[in-house]
RNA sequence: GGAGGGAUGGCAGAGUCCGGUUGAAUGCGCAUGACUCGAAAUCAUGUGUGCUCGCAAGGGCACCGGGGGUUCAAAUCCCUCUCCCUCCGCCA
């Protein structure tokens, strides 16, 4: 949510600033409801005055035992007048908010220009791509030859999109988690906690899916809770509605498993890992003070680079463009998994700096060195999702016979397994 | 799921039965000042948030868990929801 202040008092700029994510027209609407909003508040405030003012008269000669009906029959109409403004200044409020929760974060002034994916920018890249004196196989062959995800199973389950991990699949799958957590809390400096899965309307709406995403939520009616589609959303609500006391940043870490119906993107890379309804991911979180965001998030995306340099992967870091920005971002760089298997590059993790954006719907706040209150600026990024993740690592790992490589980084994590086979009788479904 | 108890300012805690000038006693904490070489102690003063009007000084409105209602007037009465505590039931 952007301050309404600002849009107030800057609208050209801020109007300037939304036209680079796009041609969408966002403000005219909200400025007539504000003026307007504000016109009506301040007529109602001055009978409320008014009605106060009268009531204490009323009080007063009611002590001093002096007749009052009179000015009570007139109290009593200047109140249905204020119920009347009342409820229209409500539905001003209800309009305005809504106008004002549509409207998208301002890219920052270095974000690239460009209006889609192709204007995207790549920052750097690390680790040269194999090379192959065989032709790589796509992660799905390897994996079935190893036995260690079955699609067609969990299909029985739950339907397309949900993986079912086997064996050293499952194994792996675990490892990874345990791999991230240990790397970001014991050499970065993250907290872990373990939130909850199921989230409430008002967390949704603070870190910004609702309600512009909800059509990519798994909804539970009965209860009104949401399916999280990342940790970001309960672990960055942990703080809403509070005054943050303790000393910024905080730095949070949450393994987790998302959900995401990806409504709309069907027929899209539906084969294998690469896009799934529910994956695990292990996601970082960062509350700071504003004028150290930019530089926490250069700190948060070396974070994940460091998960993806200690498992020898080659990737590279892309800054998105102002018209490739998720909704609530103000910056955000992509990094990118080499898988050649599928002969591409791999999203596996974001990481966003959203200023103030998610801090301001969720009222996030701190006490600054002055003691004002203000708006935290929050980020998170990946640190990094597991299904993409595995893929690299079959396909960058995978030799000529049919095993895996795994790096020797991982090695305390498998009891000491360094390559995957295809397994026993009894180590398949 | 059922019965009962509770939710008040940074914290503790009065006020709620019997509605009236209560944004709210008191204590602690915190800030500033006095005293002191300095500190402690003591004394004095101040100490919430949001919206809004105003160049400013300074006003106004709202907020006693959330929402709704009764009333000229609600922290106080009524309804409802949420969360916490105790007990009963159910349950991995």
């Amino acid at each position: 949510m952007l301050d309404l202040k600002l849009i107030r008092d800057n609208t050209a700029a801020v109007e300037a600033a939304l036209k680079k994510r796009g041609p969408t027209d966002y403000l005219g609407p909200l400025r007539r409801l504000d003026e307007e909003r504000r016109r009506l508040a301040t007529a109602a405030d001055e009978l409320k005055r008014r009605r106060n003012a009268a009531s204490e008269e009323i009080g007063r000669r009611k002590k001093s035992g002096q007749d009052t009906a009179a000015s009570q029959q007139e109290v009593k109409a200047l109140g249905r007048q204020i119920a009347e403004m009342d409820g229209n200044l409500r539905q001003l409020e209800t309009d305005l908010r809504a106008a004002l929760l549509a409207i998208p974060n301002l890219p920052h002034a270095g974000v690239p220009l460009g209006a889609d994916a192709s204007g995207n920018v790549v920052a750097r890249a690390w680790g040269a791509p194999r090379e192959f004196d065989f032709a790589p196989r796509p992660h799905l062959e390897i994996a079935e030859k190893l036995g260690i995800v079955d699609f067609g199973r969990a299909g029985r389950l739950s339907g397309a999109g949900f993986p079912l991990f086997v064996g050293a699949g499952a194994r792996l799958e675990r490892a990874l988690i345990r791999f991230m957590l240990d790397l970001h809390t014991r050499e970065h400096g993250y907290l872990e906690v373990a939130p909850p899965y199921l989230c409430n309307v008002a967390a949704m709406t603070g870190t910004g899916q609702l309600p512009k995403m909800a059509e990519d939520m798994y909804y539970m009616p009965a209860d009104e809770l949401y399916l999280a589609p990342t940790a970001e959303v309960p672990v960055t609500n942990i703080y809403r509605e509070e005054i943050i006391e303790r000393e910024l940043p905080i730095r949070l870490v949450a393994y987790s498993p998302c959900f995401r119906r990806e409504a709309g993107a069907a027929g899209r890379e539906t084969r294998g890992l690469i896009r799934v309804h529910q994956f695990d991911k292990v996601e970082m979180v960062q509350f700071v003070a504003p004028d150290q965001s930019y530089a926490a998030l250069e700190s948060l995306t070396a974070n994940a680079e460091d998960v993806l340099q200690r498992l020898e992967l080659p990737y590279r870091v892309v800054a998105l463009c102002a018209g490739d920005l998720s909704f609530a971002a103000a910056k955000c760089y992509d990094i990118e998994l080499w898988a050649p298997g599928q002969n591409a590059w791999l999203e596996v993790s974001s990481c966003s700096n959203f200023e103030a954006f998610q801090a301001r719907r969720a009222n996030i706040r701190r006490r600054n060195a002055a003691g004002k209150v203000e708006f935290v600026h929050t980020l998170n990024g990946s640190g990094v999702a597991l299904p993409r993740l595995m893929v690299a690592l079959l396909e960058n790992g995978q030799q000529a016979d049919g095993t895996v490589a795994l790096p020797p980084a991982l090695a305390p994590y498998m009891d000491g397994e360094t390559v995957l086979r295809p397994g026993e009788k009894e180590q398949r479904l």
